[in-house]
DNA sequence: TTATATTTGTGAATCAATTCACATTCATTA
DNA sequence: TAATGAATGTGAATTGATTCACAAATATAA
């Protein structure tokens, strides 16, 4: 929904605050603001208010002179240009430490993103209920994938077996995968992978602890 | 460790990068690979050769001109730069469903990322044994972070009492904290914080499936 | 209705990051 | 030992992102 036949590249920072926009519109929502100006978000997220009307700006022009933005069709507009105004069915394979804890988290759900399917190949959890779900078997992963129109894979798998995985996965024509397995997966080029690293986040503050003490701490 | 009073500023995406390297150096280390050159480095993480030697060199010279880098003396170099040659005593709060996944991961561990004190407030909680760790109340959080010499915290409560939590932590004296609670928490400036934000990444992948269904995937 | 105050939206200017391109250095081979 | 090839390290050029600065639009108050 990029406006005019999407001109301009928009870059992952753009697309990376919005979603810190979007979040920061729910409080004020809930807060029963009606209008915010750009000032006040760049404010609340250590922005500059150019920065901030200039990512609106990539999309359209959602405010009002004088007054500024209303907060809840504001909210309703990036929640269109994220995706989140639609449902999406997600399947997470892996059931370890990390997939149980983002099968129990109702946040995703609460955003549209929906575990539908549970995949691992331990036989003692295949079969085994989470969260209502039970646990499919990984030999029916591509079956189940197409059979169930999933559009998002969450890679909670070891990190040794993740890249076997993954050819399945896009085997399965899924488009759309998020990778918590601590490897360089390779994919087609018109598949969309997204590596969530914790260790670099944690290897960050050591590099900061070590090297920047008289500079200042950076939030992200 | 930044050569000759660190003159320039070095970026956020610089230091990510030394993380895939140093990852990368890791595997080659194995692979019983003496030597890389900037080109393998870089195909290997789809990056170009100049930006591989670009940010090595605002460390130093680490290579040899017609060979390359030497593979264990380069991860070591930057295994120092990161401040992976030291050990990290790290406290965690909250042992819920991410906390529990992240006590049981040894990976961090092994990165010399040591998890030492657990804190929650459930009375069924506290006292119990999560991998050899006994969860600590958190009433007694910055007498036992100042005890036990903690560098670095994480955060895995629920996002309403989040930032509580943090003026504590900041109270006691850490200057670097991991937050995987989604919300924007406020610190002093001479505090490090790091978000892991993982809807962020979710919603990512929400908006290049609605978008950019002509342009291609991307990796981090 | 007019004047004043706000705040947007956006080209232009600036700042930062990446890539280019090449002199320099070293390894290797003849 | 000289010639060849490979690959680094780094200023310069380029590309991209952020900030500036201001005209235009609207709200609000007189
Ligand atoms: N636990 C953490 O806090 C954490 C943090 C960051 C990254 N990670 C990464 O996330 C991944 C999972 O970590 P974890 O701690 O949950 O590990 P885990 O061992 O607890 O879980 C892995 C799960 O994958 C399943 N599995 C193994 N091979 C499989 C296959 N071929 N097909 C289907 N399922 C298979 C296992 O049965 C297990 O249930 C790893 O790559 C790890 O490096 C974990
Ligand atoms: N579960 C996930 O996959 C996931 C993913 C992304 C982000 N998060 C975020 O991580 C945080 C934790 O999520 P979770 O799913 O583990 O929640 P959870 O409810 O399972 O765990 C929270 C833990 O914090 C403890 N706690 C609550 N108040 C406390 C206090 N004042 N002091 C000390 N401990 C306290 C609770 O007793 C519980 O053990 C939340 O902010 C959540 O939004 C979770």
């Amino acid at each position: 929904m990029i406006s005019e036949s999407s001109k301009r590249r928009i870059s992952e920072s753009t697309i990376h605050r919005l979603s810190l926009y979007y979040r920061l519109l729910s409080v004020l929502e809930k807060e029963s603001k009606e209008t915010v100006s750009s000032k006040e978000l760049a404010e609340r997220e250590k922005l500059t208010p150019a920065q901030v009307r200039k990512d609106l700006s990539f999309f359209g022009s959602f405010g009002t002179r004088g007054l500024g933005y209303p907060v809840s069709e504001l909210k309703r507009r990036i929640g269109e240009i994220l995706g989140l105004d639609r449902q999406w069915s997600v399947a997470l394979i892996g059931v370890g430490n990390i997939g149980s804890a983002l099968v129990g988290y109702k946040e995703f759900q609460r955003q549209g993103f929906n575990i539908k399917l549970i995949f691992d190949n331990d036989q003692r959890k295949i079969g085994s209920n989470h969260k209502g779900i039970v646990v499919a078997d990984i030999k029916n992963l591509e079956k189940e994938l197409r059979e169930n129109k999933i559009e998002i894979v969450v890679i909670a798998v070891p990190a040794t077996v993740a890249q076997y995985i993954v050819d399945d996965v896009v085997k399965a024509g899924i488009k759309a995968i998020l990778n918590f397995a601590p490897v360089n997966l390779k994919v087609p080029e018109d598949v969309f992978l997204r590596n969530e690293n914790m260790s670099m986040e944690l290897e960050y503050l050591s590099f900061a602890l070590v090297n920047l003490f008289n500079g200042r701490g950076t939030n992200r």
